[in-house]
DNA sequence: CCCGTGCCCTGGCGGC
DNA sequence: TGCCGCCAGGGCACGG
């Protein structure tokens, strides 16, 4: 599934192939991905940037903004415009040389077009600090993590920290020695330094793999993420200390640690 | 306000 | 071999 590292190598690609082109015609194959304003609205227009926050896309055009959430499956294809829509497109942007397709096996992504003044009305707004876009300012955090909460749980609340997903979060716990199930009140200073610093350290190294998962050889960009060699807790048996890993549900997310490496 | 639950979706997999 | 039911989970709506 596509989690910040990944995003953020999608934004890379997509720059180098769609920028400054017409868009000629849009189609919308399952209109509920779109969830705010009028995709029309881009014909003629063209990608002027792309930006990325936390798990967003956010394409600029001459006078909207696309912003565009790709969950768990969401993908853009680039792909001959003669070619046949396949299944799982829904969206298809079409411009003079190549269409740019949006494919979703489980239609959970979401994507908002609204005016330049109004990316606000999108949920960006509710975003809080991206760990690679911003410095972050722990003492300026730190009470929103003073409640009754698994510390997982509040890792995974993009309104505090935008970005980090259910296996970045084990992985970043893991490092930092923590247990999952430790409420946020109990959480010291020092210990949410040392989280946002593992968070930083983990997303870093993961962008640098996914650059090398594009497979650029093909038109497509879909994005193999080979960070699922690098985990060292989640979806593993045993942790590198031996001990075997915890296997449980915290908020009802698949979460692993070790019991004697996390405390 | 806080927090837990269920929903959206489909493919993959285990069990029979 | 096939079918059924469950599971995966990001974000949001809803309700106690």
């Amino acid at each position: 599934m596509p989690e910040l590292p990944e995003v953020e190598t999608v934004k890379n690609v997509l720059k180098k192939s769609i920028l400054n082109k017409k868009i000629n015609s849009i189609e919308i194959i399952y209109p509920k991905i779109i969830d705010l304003g009028d995709i029309n609205s881009l014909i003629n227009e063209e990608f002027i940037n792309i930006n990325r926050r936390g798990k967003f896309l956010i394409f600029e055009t001459n006078n909207h903004y696309l912003v565009s959430h790709l969950r768990m499956e969401g993908k853009y294809f680039i792909k001959d415009n003669n070619l046949p829509i396949e299944k799982h497109e829904h969206i298809i942007f079409r411009f003079n040389d190549f269409s740019l397709r949006y494919h979703d096996t489980r239609k959970f992504g979401r994507m908002e077009i609204v005016n330049k003044n109004d990316l606000n009305k999108t949920p960006i707004n509710n975003l809080g600090v991206d760990p690679i876009i911003d410095k972050i300012n722990i003492k300026e955090i730190y009470p929103k993590f003073n409640k009754k909460m698994p510390i997982k749980t509040l890792l995974l609340d993009q309104s505090i920290i935008c970005g980090i997903g259910n296996i970045y979060v084990d992985e970043v716990l893991f490092l930092s020695k923590i247990d999952p199930n430790r409420l946020g009140n109990t959480i010291k200073l020092n210990e949410l330094e040392l989280i946002v610093k593992n968070t930083i350290k983990v997303l870093k190294e993961s962008i640098k793999l996914g650059g090398c998962t594009i497979r650029s050889y093909t038109s497509s960009l879909g994005v193999i993420g080979h960070y699922q060699d690098k985990l060292l807790v989640h979806t593993k048996e045993y942790c590198t200390c031996g001990n075997k890993i915890t296997k449980t549900r915290i908020n009802g997310r698949g979460t692993y640690y070790c019991s004697k490496c996390q405390l």
